[in-house]
RNA sequence: GGGCAGAUGGUGGAAUUGGUAUACACGCCAGUCUUAGGAACUGGUUCCGCAAGGAGUGAGGGUUCGAGUCCCUCUCUGCCCACCA
């Protein structure tokens, strides 16, 4: 006799089947002929643990995995931790902990949080960036990139954050300001190590292209915006007087007659070569300094208004025409970009334009919009205001004209187009000496060195008579020293400087004595090459082993945030050439397809955060809903790639829809009473198949549960439910609710997981239903719906539709002029 | 200033890619079981209107038998980049 069905209840089911999956390494299918190696971006465990915007990307990833499971592939879907870094550091000295045992306290609770959601991870390839096992291999690539000329050591002026202490790249920045801390961020010279990234510039920017690259369009676009390639000419100026030469850098040669002034970077060393002709040397001296001073962000932010000063007493030549035009130093033209001086033509650049109306200097009109002399034409809608609509008054207008047109006024090039002009005078100045084509990048080469404790120690010895040595890679890892004290310092040297006992070494090659290096490297490092190490993860002889797994060189599907853009996303691309340039990978790109998810903001619309006290916790979720409502609700909440505010009270339908697939199991029939199911529910069974199928495929998880809801409301009205409809229904569901799943599958009586199962396939021929809904309209309004035989022709649809009460009244003293059928769909009765 | 998204009920969002707008879910309303409650069950829920009917996908125009979807103009919101010559 069957007693009253139990209940569910996730408390009890979930824990087992986690502890059961764990056991019998119901994920490690690895032996399976196709893998596919599924990966999320690597928490960064802060002392705050999880809220529950962390695990929506990490859901969507073990949906796939658990999909791909059930699909016959071997999956890879490792976890591991970025734990190097500045906020593991910063929480370590606020809460007077060292940064190692921090780490490993919040480790332990970001891992518990996870294994209650009921992951695959494999936890056996559980990695950590600062485990001196996997910074070895961190090291090592450093070494291989110094010993090919990669790493070099500089003394430029780089970003310092006076509140970190540390040195910064260009990534690292927002707005000229500090990414983490938001100070203002300072120019300052210091000793560093930088990665010749530029090198890679090209090949970064072109393999985006790559049909293999499926990634979103707004990545790859943000990729190629801070690439910034743009291909111009260097131009030689030469300084009247003198045998030297300026050398500009344009993208618009084609105005190069309109040039009335030539203008350098305060950091230019032609100031400091030409000192004694300087007639205002003075001046142009307080200006530098005053430029100097200037932050970043103040260059920034007084972009409206343009300052500088002319260097009196210096003229440059116009190689086109021979004119003299003066010479300027302003803080507009960036030292670090092309030649650091640019050539102003003030009617076709808006900067040139507004320094030149400041200065009143002359504006020299050299482009007309084409069609002025014509009719106008549409090409430059827009662009050309009415105070544009002679050519004429450009000159003397409150805007420049900054587009292609009509070269004008420009000796043999007048009448060009500016495309035309631009080949003709860039020729012209390669066979005069006077210029060659040249590729400008706005991407720099990547700051490596951080005067900070928490980091790995950058693998060289500073030695008198060698210079700078390599630890050999016997002796690695350089061990990062056990201190008490790691405070960063004011000075641009690294805390590890004061620790004389790590620092004084002997030479590696001489055996005299050396000095460590005591900068460490950037937070970001460790993450260039994590994905690797999944795949061989306890490998000693070699980063990875490249025979081993070769089905897993790449990662097939990453999936993360979008606020890794241009650094994380653009460091492991330039680390995974240069690791496929020394043949240790054989692919030229780390991340085949990457989906970025939408960030999860909290109720309130702001970021969830301590600071705001708007923090929900996946913990409470699955204490008060269990974990497959949990994970379900995030699937189902919205479009993955969308940003959304949670909503705690929305997680009770996922929780009701469970029960529902709960309470369905009473309604299998048994053996005895062979009651066959209607073909509507088959119909529908198979529709959700290949919706659920697709959907997964595709990312659209939110309609994918909202047709397994259907389909079970359905069931819920059927009188009973063949098992093998159940059976599939649970197979559809269990990437989203593996815990439920698991457990109605075993109550089946089935042996083995339902992750040893196979997915259901759709049958076509079943899909198709027996009858069809037309709707009927009448000018394009529906006025009646039809129940037509599935493939009635449109004389029958027609009879029926002109029969129609409705319909007659809406025709009714009317001619029918035109009548539209679509089968399967609309009969549209046109009338006038 | 530039680039990329986006705007649909009270709310999150669907819409076979030009073919019945608002699926699914939350919330709300009414009822049922219950001493009570709801994270239970049943029904209802775009707006106006008693109804017939009409209006309706940020605003305005266009193409079409038919537009949330395509084209033009505009408004607003989010994200990213920003003196890169």
């Amino acid at each position: 006799m069957k007693t009253v069905m139990e209940r569910y209840e996730p408390k009890k089911i979930e824990r087992k089947w986690q502890k059961y999956w764990e056991k019998n390494g119901t994920y490690r299918q690895y032996s399976r002929k196709q893998g596919f190696y599924v990966l999320d971006m690597f928490p960064y465990p802060s002392g705050a643990g999880l809220h529950v915007g962390h695990p929506r990307g990490y859901i969507a990833t073990d949906v796939t995995a658990r999909y791909k499971q059930l699909s016959g592939y071997g999956v890879l879907h490792p976890m591991g931790w970025d734990a190097f870094g500045l906020p593991a550091e910063q929480y370590a000295i606020k809460n007077k902990v060292h940064p190692e045992i921090a780490v490993k306290k919040n480790v332990a609770t970001f891992k518990k949080q996870l294994e209650k959601i009921g992951f695959t991870y494999d936890w056996e390839r559980e990695i950590n960036t600062t485990d001196p096992e996997y910074y070895k291999w961190t090291q090592w690539i450093f070494l291989e990139m110094w010993k090919r000329g990669l790493a070099y050591e500089s003394n430029e002026p780089i970003n310092w954050c006076p509140s970190c202490k540390t040195g910064l790249a260009n990534e690292d920045l927002e707005q000229g300001k500090c990414e983490r801390c938001g100070t203002v961020v300072e120019k300052r010279p210091l000793r560093q190590w930088v990665l010749r990234m530029t090198k890679y510039a090209d090949r970064l920017l072109k393999d985006l292209d790559s049909k293999e690259l499926e990634w979103s369009e707004s990545i790859k676009e943000q990729q190629r915006n801070w690439i910034g390639r743009s291909e111009g000419v260097e131009v030689v100026f030469p300084i009247v007087g003198t045998e030297e030469a300026l050398r500009v850098f344009t993208t618009r040669v084609d105005t190069i007659f309109g040039c009335t002034y030539v203008v350098v970077a305060p950091e230019h060393t032609l100031i400091a070569d030409r000192k004694s002709q300087i007639a205002n040397y003075k001046e142009v001296e307080k200006y530098i300094k005053k430029a100097a001073a200037k932050s970043d962000l103040e260059r920034t932010e007084l972009a409206k208004e343009k300052f500088g000063v002319k260097l009196e007493g210096i003229e440059a030549v116009n190689p086109f025409n021979g004119e003299k035009v003066p010479v300027y130093v302003a803080d507009y033209v960036l030292g670090s970009y092309g030649t650091g001086a640019v050539m102003a033509v003030p009617a076709h650049d808006e900067r040139d334009f507004e320094f030149a109306k400041k200065y009143d200097l002359p504006i020299r009109n050299v482009i007309e919009p084409i069609g002025m002399t014509g009719t106008v034409s549409d090409t430059f809608d827009g662009a050309i205001s009415s105070a544009h609509s002679k050519f004429d008054s450009i000159i003397t207008s409150e805007r420049c004209f900054t587009l292609d047109g009509t070269v004008r006024n420009s000796g043999e090039f007048s009448d060009l187009k500016s495309s035309e002009a631009r080949v003709k005078m860039t020729a012209w100045l390669q066979k005069e000496k006077l210029g060659k084509k040249k590729v400008n990048y706005k991407m720099r080469d990547w700051t490596f060195s951080r005067q900070r404790y928490w980091g790995e120690p950058i693998p060289l010895v500073h030695c008198e008579k060698c210079g700078v040595v390599p630890v050999p890679e016997k002796d690695l890892p350089v061990l990062l020293p056990k201190v008490k004290s790691y405070e960063p310092t004011d000075t641009g040297e690294s805390p590890l400087a004061s620790i004389t006992k790590w620092v004084n070494t002997k030479c590696p090659q001489c055996k005299g004595k050396g000095k460590r290096e005591t900068n460490t490297m950037p937070q970001w490092a460790g993450s260039s090459w994590y994905y690797l190490r999944y795949i061989d993860p306890k490998n000693k002889k070699a980063l990875v082993d490249k025979k081993k797994e070769q089905k897993m060189m790449s990662v097939d599907l990453y999936v993360g945030g979008t606020e890794h853009a241009t650094r994380h996303l653009l460091y492991a691309r330039f680390w995974h050439k240069f690791l496929y340039d020394i043949k240790v990978v054989s692919g030229k790109e780390p991340f085949k397809k990457l989906v970025n998810q939408g960030l999860i903001v909290a109720s309130d619309g702001r970021k969830m955060s301590k600071r705001w006290g708007n923090v929900v916790n996946p913990d409470d979720m699955v204490a008060s809903f269990g974990a497959d409502a949990f994970r379900t609700y995030e699937m189902f909440m919205g479009p993955f790639t969308q940003s959304i505010a949670w909503n705690t009270d929305g997680v009770v339908g996922t929780r009701r829809f469970l029960e529902k697939v709960w309470g369905l199991k009473s309604k299998i029939e048994n053996r005895k009473s062979k009651i066959e199911t209607g073909r509507d529910i088959e119909s529908l069974l198979h529709q959700t198949l290949k919706k659920v199928t697709e959907d997964i495929e595709g990312f659209k998880f939110n309609t994918a549960v909202s047709s397994l809801m259907i389909l079970v409301n359905a069931m819920e009205k059927e009188k009973k439910l063949k098992a093998e409809s159940y059976k599939a229904l649970l197979l559809l569901l269990s990437p989203f609710a593996p815990h439920i799943a698991e457990e109605l599958w075993s109550q089946l009586g089935n042996k083995k997981s339902i992750f040893l199962a196979e997915w259901p396939k759709w049958d076509k021929k079943k899909i198709a239903e027996e009858t069809v809904n037309i709707a009927v309209q009448v000018n394009g309004k529906v006025r009646a719906v039809l129940v037509v035989a599935a493939g009635s022709d449109e004389a029958a649809v027609k009879a029926q539709a002109l029969a129609d009460a409705n319909v007659q009244m809406h025709i009714a003293g009317k001619t029918v002029r035109k009548v539209i059928y679509v089968p399967g769909r609309i009969f549209n009765i046109v009338v006038g």
